[in-house]
DNA sequence: CTTGACCCTGTACTTTACTACAGGGTTAGC
DNA sequence: GCTAACCCTGTAGTAAAGTACAGGGTCAAG
């Protein structure tokens, strides 16, 4: 079974202006369509947009999600080239966790500072810096 | 001692564009002024710009920044408003965190079935989906 | 066999977050 | 005391990522 642009859209949660933005920009392949001209997407699709606001939650661009969604591996392609670039994601990922782990920390802080009653001076969250 | 604009955003990294930009968009405090009008930043500004910057990064938008950097805890302030705000954000922090984990396993299976020359099949990053 | 909810292309508008002048004043080094 | 490298305000332009029509075709229910 395939899904009109519609019902992908409604599945995952954005309008259908977004997923024909989308094709354009090459993130999502060109789907069949019918005799009329409607877009047939494959039920895997839902997956691939959900990825993409996933991703763009998390802080990624358009063009870094078109990289992770490029990345894989078969007897055709350039193993090493997808090698280094999946490692020097996977650090860019490490970065960003950690980044989140100092902010998260600090803000437990302040929470507890909040049942203590403890001043936290002008702007607690400026420790997540050090 | 304090710093002129273009100290500060050389300090940074940032254009001197981006901080009287910030300060529009109230991100960073109005600054004193010399008696012919330059800006005199606190040293503590820097930190402030980087703080901004690092949160961008990581997907927060500079509305998200805004309410960031006003966290804080004060006789005058409301506690517990300020609590609730800070323990939904921790929520935040944590659902991204995990996210990102997903996604930095998937890409560190990527690397061994390059290794292993497994062929991964079309789309491998969608699995940090499920 | 019509009507309301879809779908199509193409173009234009919007928001967010900068970035780039124009036109003019200031300051530090020689 | 000049001049290059700063700073000021104000306005306008840009890139990324959508969002919103206009003008027209399609499909399923009643």
């Amino acid at each position: 079974m395939s899904l009109t642009i519609g019902s992908l859209a409604k599945a995952v949660g954005v309008g259908v202006e977004t997923v024909r933005f989308y094709e354009r920009e090459k993130l999502i392949p060109k789907p069949p369509r019918t005799r009329s001209g409607y877009r047939q997407y494959p039920e895997d699709t839902v997956d691939r947009v959900r990825f993409i606001r996933l991703a763009k939650e998390l802080g990624f661009t358009l063009a870094e999600i078109r990289e992770l969604l490029a990345l894989r591996v078969n007897p055709r392609g350039n193993c090493q080239a997808v090698k280094r670039r999946a490692e020097a994601k996977v650090v860019e990922m490490e970065d960003k966790i950690n980044q989140l782990e100092r902010i998260k920390s600090v803000l437990g802080k302040l929470v507890h500072a909040c049942d203590e009653r403890i001043d936290t001076g002008s702007c607690p969250i400026l420790e997540s810096l050090t």
